[in-house]
DNA sequence: GCTCTGCGCAGAGGA
């Protein structure tokens, strides 16, 4: 049987005197929450166990959740004892921890019931937590050298980069591709980086012929053997491989294990492990077999039973015969016994006991000797900047104790960030389909319509939803497609190409006749019959997060550091320059930006020419000859900046990011990462002007950037670690943003959810401007955000603005509306209905408040509704044209529209933080130009202060 | 409980 539950208290070990001799074992005090019999029959298929697993088992976990605290505590403990080396592993746990044990023996010891493992059992630590299997591989290596690779990433290095080719290449080979064609499409692919790297198509191409030389010859003699043995003498001249035999680049996830990784390939069900270096030993290299043996456990999870592994090392040729063995291949098969999976399993549990604990990591060095390690240089440097100890020894000084002290506050609270990463992993097994498409976290139940080989040896599919579903699935994502379970069933990383059959979406643009089912086209690897695609969580910007942490405290500039904590106050240099005659605060903006010799806080309210405001200093730096980095956290917003870039004339620009990410009119600045290197590496480096979001600043391309400003927007919206992965890249800094307006986006409510900006903004008032001249709202409409949230010095910019109405458009009579309608604020009070995200009876007044609006001459694409919530944001859609601008607050921000109607879903009391956060309000309430319109339950609004006040000015 | 954008995924390696 699997036993799991909680650690209820401190592990005991000790050595007994067994009959087999001494031993060691670990007594584990364990609160159970799931007990799962394996003892059924060999023939158990998969399916079965797991519904056993999902049955009673499950149940009795719930009941335990809704058991009260007090309750909890008096339910008894029990015993497990973790036998030999297992008590390894037991010695890591901490109360609060969870513990699995597979395989365990059940047994009553004076009248309590007991646990242990058995000969085949498994202990896994903190199993929810999935480690990865090259985090494995180097922890068993150096333990330094795992922290090396999360704290500071890996470099843009040439090794690695051919390293990748030589894997591209292999699995192509298996999927049946001619060698040159894959080279040079390969290459091809990677034209930026190698353009960065300096290195010609030409000698690449040598360098991984050379590799695959090693590669066919062994295919090419297994390919013999194969053909021997079945008698099959069809002389067929491609090197694709029998297909039940070979499979290429799998990604596993083990839920028993907490292991997760990508098989470079799988031949009869075992792992292959291909490694670009030389190898002349008769044995592979231990942390390869650890790698390899990963594998095979993961494996072993998905129904395979697997004892040997095979390691390629391309390195090797025909010529470094092995004296020892007369080798001349380059593989090396060896056999994996249960001794080693073991092993492996202690060592991800030393991780995820280690990671448990989300500080920073002192680190320990392993048996390896430093002389030789490749990571010496940093190792040597992070320990002095962090003052650890360290067997390579220390470079440098050791951080201020208020750098220490943030470094590690900042490092937690990521961590944070990262763990609420590995709760959504957790959920892909913890919930069932219906729980997972509930959250939009997946579709589920599609229709599978076909595969179609492409070119390359990838596959596309297409499926078909049955019924209208929503998900926050979207063009361009990285899913995991099943034909079921994303890691129980048939699995594959695919990426959707196309979300929406274009027939369906125009039939539906022209009627209210709702939403229709989607058609879905995806890519992948192997052909899965995909009928299920979950979301698929990633830990880049959590990774990303730390390294721009680690670059900004431990290889950032001292008199940045001191600005950045308060030690010295920003300077900036004289000009007599006039950039903006029209707009004081703007021209001081600017001014403020050209000249800033450390940085410039530019606030700007709602309306204000933010983006104009950019694009202006976006062009005086220039003019000044410098490099300018423009960068924001989302696409939309640099692509924003952009288009006032371009409406100024100004197009001496590149734009990095994501195919699907770069808003349709800036593709063509795109940098495409093909072709041919010199010209990629032109296209970047000698451009002026270089746009990407901050995750992309935070990326290996953009790393080997140097400029001379980065100009960050929405900088309100960014964490601390955020803003530094773009402005770690420049010697100045000039941040634009409205910390009144939406905070970042963080899972956990922790240190990362004020912005580097609202910081600087109150350290430094004179570093700042504020814009106070809105261009947006009639001033009846601006009069209570000023008031609220800008202290009254947000006023109109011209008498145009203050007075706009409806009455300016094109065809609409004021006179058609009803009285109260006519004032640029009006309140609809509506009892409302019960329910806690929606209300129907608010998305019904708002759809006759639409037609109003259309009677009185209003077009439909001038109407914005803004609600709380998704629920309410569909409920109304069902109510309204689809032509009617309908969202959240959070997707409206930036934009604006004639007439905006809020939603306020308020019934009865407005707890809850969507409410509490006033910075939302004040978002929603700044959207329109000539009318907002406010519908909730006047009872319920004037329990809040701040909402009574808002109804007082709308009432006026 | 609610809001939710990004990112070539994971791994590629030098003696």
């Amino acid at each position: 049987m699997n036993v799991r539950g909680t650690v209820a208290g401190s592990v005991e070990v000790r050595t007994v005197s067994t009959s087999y001799g001494e031993s060691d074992l670990a007594e584990v005090p364990v609160q159970l929450t799931d007990v799962t019999s394996t003892d059924g029959s060999q023939e158990a298929c998969d399916q079965t166990t797991l519904e056993a697993s999902d049955g009673p088992a499950r149940e009795r976990t719930a009941e335990l959740e809704t058991q009260t605290k007090a309750e909890l505590e008096t339910l008894t403990t029990v015993t497990i004892t973790c036998w030999g080396k297992w008590a390894e592993s037991a010695d890591l746990l901490e109360p609060g921890m969870e513990i699995l044990v597979t395989e365990a023996e059940e047994r009553e010891y004076q009248g309590e019931q007991q646990y242990s493992t058995t000969g085949d059992s498994y202990v896994v630590v903190e199993p929810d937590f999935l480690v990865n299997v090259t985090d494995i591989r180097s922890w068993v290596e150096c333990p330094r050298l795992y922290y090396l690779n999360k704290l500071s990433g890996v470099p843009l290095n040439y090794p690695v980069t051919k390293g990748t080719l030589v894997h591209e290449v292999f699995g192509d080979l298996l999927r049946g591709q001619d060698l040159e064609a894959s080279i040079e499409e390969r290459i091809d692919e990677r034209g930026l980086e190698l353009g960065l790297l300096g290195e010609s198509p030409k000698s690449v191409a040598e360098d991984v012929r050379q590799n695959a030389a090693a590669i066919e010859g062994w295919l090419e003699q297994g390919r013999l053997t194969e053909d021997e043995k079945s008698g099959d003498e069809d002389g067929n001249e491609s090197f694709a491989p029998a297909e039940s035999e070979w499979r290429s680049e799998q990604l596993l996830i083990s839920e028993t294990f907490g292991i997760r990784g990508r098989a470079d390939a799988i031949r009869r069900g075992a792992p292959v492990e291909l490694k670009t270096g030389k190898n002349l030993k008769k044995e592979p290299r231990f942390k390869d077999k650890v790698q390899a043996a990963c594998y095979a456990l993961l494996l072993e999870e998905h129904g395979g039973s697997v004892d040997t592994g095979t390691l390629l090392y391309t390195k090797n040729s025909a010529l470094d015969r092995n004296e020892e063995t007369g080798d001349l291949t380059p593989a090396k098969d060896f056999s994996m016994g249960s001794g080693l999976l073991k092993f492996v399993v202690r060592l991800r549990n030393e991780i995820a006991a280690m990671e448990f604990d989300d500080g920073v990591p002192t680190g320990h060095e392993g048996n390896a000797k430093c002389e030789y390690c490749f990571e010496r240089d940093t190792c040597m440097v992070v320990s002095g900047r962090l003052d650890q100890e360290s067997k390579a020894g220390q470079i440098g000084t050791a951080l201020p104790a208020e750098e220490r002290e943030y470094f590690d506050r900042i490092y937690r609270a990521i961590e944070e960030e990262r763990r609420e990463v590995h709760r959504e992993y957790a959920k892909l097994w913890e919930q069932d389909a219906e729980e997972r498409a509930e959250d939009d976290r997946a579709l589920i139940d599609l229709e599978f319509l076909e595969k179609r080989e492409l070119e390359g040896g990838r596959w596309e599919l297409r499926a078909r939803q049955r019924s209208p579903a929503t998900s926050k699935i979207r063009e361009g994502d990285l899913v995991l497609a099943s034909d079921g379970h994303p890691v129980r069933g048939e699995a594959e990383l695919a990426r959707i190409e196309r979300f929406g059959d274009e027939r369906a979406e125009r039939n539906s643009a022209n009627d209210s006749s709702g939403p229709q089912p989607q058609e879905l086209v995806l890519t992948a690897d192997e052909p899965v019959e995909v009928t299920r695609l979950d979301i698929y969580p990633s830990e880049l910007t959590t990774d990303r997060l730390l390294t721009a942490l680690h670059d900004a405290l431990l290889k950032g500039s001292e008199r940045r550091k001191d600005v950045l904590f308060g030690r010295a106050d920003p300077a900036f240099e004289d000009t007599e320059e006039v950039f903006i005659d029209n707009n004081e605060r703007q021209n001081e903006a600017v001014t403020k930006a050209v000249t800033a010799e450390d940085c410039a806080l530019i606030h700007g309210p709602p309306g204000t020419g933010k983006t104009y405001t950019i694009a202006r200093a976006i062009r005086a730096m220039v003019e000044r000859g410098d490099r300018v980095l423009l960068s924001a956290f989302t696409n939309r917003a640099v692509d924003n900046a952009l288009e006032a870039l371009r409406e100024q004339g100004f197009t001496d620009f590149i734009r990095v990011g994501t195919e699907s990410g770069v808003r349709e009119d800036m593709l063509s600045h795109r940098l495409e990462r093909s072709g041919d290197p010199e010209e990629r590496l032109a296209e970047l480096e000698e451009a002026q002007v270089v746009a990407a979001t901050t995750a992309t600043c935070g990326s290996r391309t953009m790393k080997e950037q140097s400029f001379d400003v980065a100009l960050v927007d929405e900088a309100a919206q960014l964490t601390e670690p955020g803003t530094y992965a773009a402005i770690n890249l420049a010697e100045r800094f000039a941040l634009v943003g409205d910390h009144e307006q939406l905070p970042p986006v963080v899972r956990a409510e922790n240190e990362l959810s004020e912005s580097l900006f609202e910081r600087l903004v109150e350290l430094y008032p004179d570093a700042g401007v504020m814009l106070d001249r809105q261009y947006r709202m009639n001033q009846r409409i601006q009069v209570f955000a000023s008031r609220e949230f800008y202290d009254g010095e947000l006023r109109p910019a011209t008498p145009e603005v203050a007075g706009r109405t409806l009455e300016d458009l094109e065809g609409v009579s004021q006179d058609d509306l009803p009285e109260p309608l006519r004032d640029p604020v009006s309140f609809v009070d509506v009892a409302g209905d019960a329910s806690q995200y929606t209300d129907s009876e608010e998305a019904a007044r708002i759809a006759g408040l639409i037609e109003t609006y259309e009677a009185a001459g209003v077009e439909r694409e001038s109407i914005g509704v803004i609600a709380p919530f998704r629920a309410q944001v569909s409920e109304i859609g069902n109510h309204v044209p689809s032509d009617v601008a309908v969202d959240t607050v959070d997707r409206f921000q930036g934009s604006s529209k004639e007439v905006i109607i809020v939603s306020f879903v308020a019934t009865g009391d407005l707890e809850g933080p969507i409410f509490e956060d006033y910075r939302r309000i004040n978002v929603a309430l700044t959207r329109p130009k000539r009318a907002l319109v406010l519908v909730g339950d006047r009872r319920a609004l004037e329990s809040d202060p701040v909402y009574e006040r808002m109804l007082e000015w709308a009432d006026r």
